[in-house]
RNA sequence: GUGAGUGUAGCUCAGCUGGUUAGAGCACCAGGUUGUGGUCCUGGGAGUCGGGGGUUCGAAUCCCCUCACUCACCCCA
């Protein structure tokens, strides 16, 4: 073979598609029953979308698209969307003035990105996106948060299986200052605070004392408060961390009310790389803790503004296809799918060929699937093709039909009858009964 | 960008320290079976052993380079 498929892409045969439907029908079915509804934007963006919000350094990241060739536009000008947030936040503030807050919308985006492909990481991947704009209150937080277990659930998962993860970026930001941690440091520190889960507790500890040399007492606290899992427990200090704390705990509430307290937990370890994040942050991790993030998100009350537009408040995430297949793989629950077919139709004589095109168009028209043999062949030979086409029944057309009947067999329960053809076109759907 | 592992038929892989013409299972095609599939039996097509160079009487096997894939680090929207 001599041209094979670009590094971090993926082919999917029919097999492979199918599964990756399921999850599709899931995340859209989840979607539409909690009242969001589906938008989707170009899979290219100028750069300058990106760049504005990330800076330069982002465009290494990126697949970037130069301009029509023959027009001599040999810069890069644009970029495959490497997410969606921002495709999202030009459409709000496009119409921003006539759209009716608060906007519910999803959406299943296939996107790209320049990185070396990994365990569920390709550079190629879908990733469904669903987000609140215009609503500030806690529950639109509980009710994305709801919307990501749903979909868990609706593929099978349960609470042993995986966990939100709920912290919030003002929170560890206040309870840090609480600590006298300056505004300039707490960049560095979320850096190191993001590794917790990701290395071992003495490393974590370790990291936390370079980052501050001589302070084993301040390097003793942030190591106990990154582990606490009781929010109520947690010892704020200041005004603005209880202020935050409550916030939190208000978040907590509404999932409990919801009844997801079994799926959610608390873990000040969250912390996203994002920047932009202002308020409730959330990552769904499979329980064992081996797999990357199958889902992340949080409030982002800024960045809209910061792309140009009004301050409207907003909260989504993002749930890539690709760990989530892996943890679906792992847990059994991605079995092969195949699609099949409702009917395949066989001819006992050539001479019928032409009565099962008509018949063929007929079933159809009625809504079920119909399919058969380009070649004209032996019936022993046409059942295999149905077999292997994974039909469900087979109708073959021969002698019986100067009576107006034809066959019908469920190639499954190896059933078969002799039933007219009105009657299987009044019904397609009845049982094959002896 | 750094490091490790793996590349043999469409797929999954076997092939011992170098030794005839490179194999198996699955898949595919044909036949057994011109009104009945799955199972079974028989036969068939299939391979620059990732690529290039080297060592050797002889290389899938040993050495060097290179490419690709996988995994990990970096980063992670």
């Amino acid at each position: 073979m001599a041209i094979q498929a670009p590094r971090g892409t993926r082919d999917f045969y029919p097999a492979e598609m199918a599964r990756l439907n399921r999850i599709f029908d899931a995340w859209r079915r989840v979607s539409l029953r909690a009242g969001f509804e589906e938008i989707e934007g170009p899979a290219f963006e100028t750069l300058e979308l990106y760049t504005a919000k990330s800076g330069q350094e982002i465009v290494n990241e990126l697949f970037t698209v130069s301009g029509r060739g023959e027009s001599g536009e040999g810069d890069a000008r644009y970029a495959l969307r490497p997410e969606l947030t921002p495709s999202l936040a030009r459409m709000i503030n496009q119409r921003a003035r006539s759209l009716r807050m608060p906007v519910k919308w999803f959406s299943i985006p296939r996107m790209w990105r320049g990185e070396r492909p990994q365990k569920g990481r390709l550079r190629e991947f879908f990733q469904w996106n669903i987000d609140v704009v215009g609503a500030e209150e806690r529950v639109a937080d509980a009710e994305v948060i709801g919307v990501a277990v749903d979909v868990l659930r609706e593929l099978g998962l349960g609470p042993a299986d995986v966990v939100v993860k709920i912290s919030s970026r003002p929170l560890l930001a206040s309870l840090l200052a609480d600590l006298g941690i300056p505004d300039g440091d707490l960049e560095t520190l979320y850096g190191v605070i993001d590794k917790r889960r990701k290395v071992d507790l003495e490393k974590f500890r370790a990291m936390l004392a370079e980052k501050l040399p001589g302070n084993d007492a301040l390097v003793a606290s942030i190591f106990e408060m990154t582990g606490c899992t009781d929010l109520d427990a947690l010892p704020s200090q200041g005004e603005r961390s209880e202020a935050e704390k409550a916030d939190l705990l208000g978040l907590f509430r509404l999932l409990g009310e919801m009844g997801l307290s079994d799926w959610c937990g608390f873990d000040l370890g969250v912390v996203r790389g994002l920047a932009y994040y202002t308020g409730p942050v959330f990552e769904v991790f499979d329980r064992a803790a081996t797999m990357r993030a199958v889902a992340g998100g949080g409030r982002y009350d800024n960045l809209l503004e910061v792309l140009g537009g009004p301050k409207i408040p907003a909260v989504g995430f993002g749930m890539g296809d690709v760990v989530l297949a892996d943890l679906l793989q792992e847990k059994g629950l991605l079995a092969d799918a195949t699609v099949g077919v409702d009917y395949f139709l066989i001819d006992a004589d050539e001479k019928l060929f032409g009565r099962l095109l008509k018949l063929a168009r007929e079933l159809r028209a009625r809504g079920v699937s119909a399919t058969y043999s380009y070649r004209r062949s032996s019936v022993s030979k046409q059942f295999k093709q149905a077999a292997a086409a994974n039909a469900r029944r087979v109708i073959v057309l021969g002698d019986e039909l100067a009576q107006g009947r034809v066959a019908v067999k469920d190639l499954a329960a190896g059933v078969q009858a002799t039933i007219p053809l009105s009657s299987l076109l009044d019904n397609p759907s009845q049982p094959v009964t002896q």
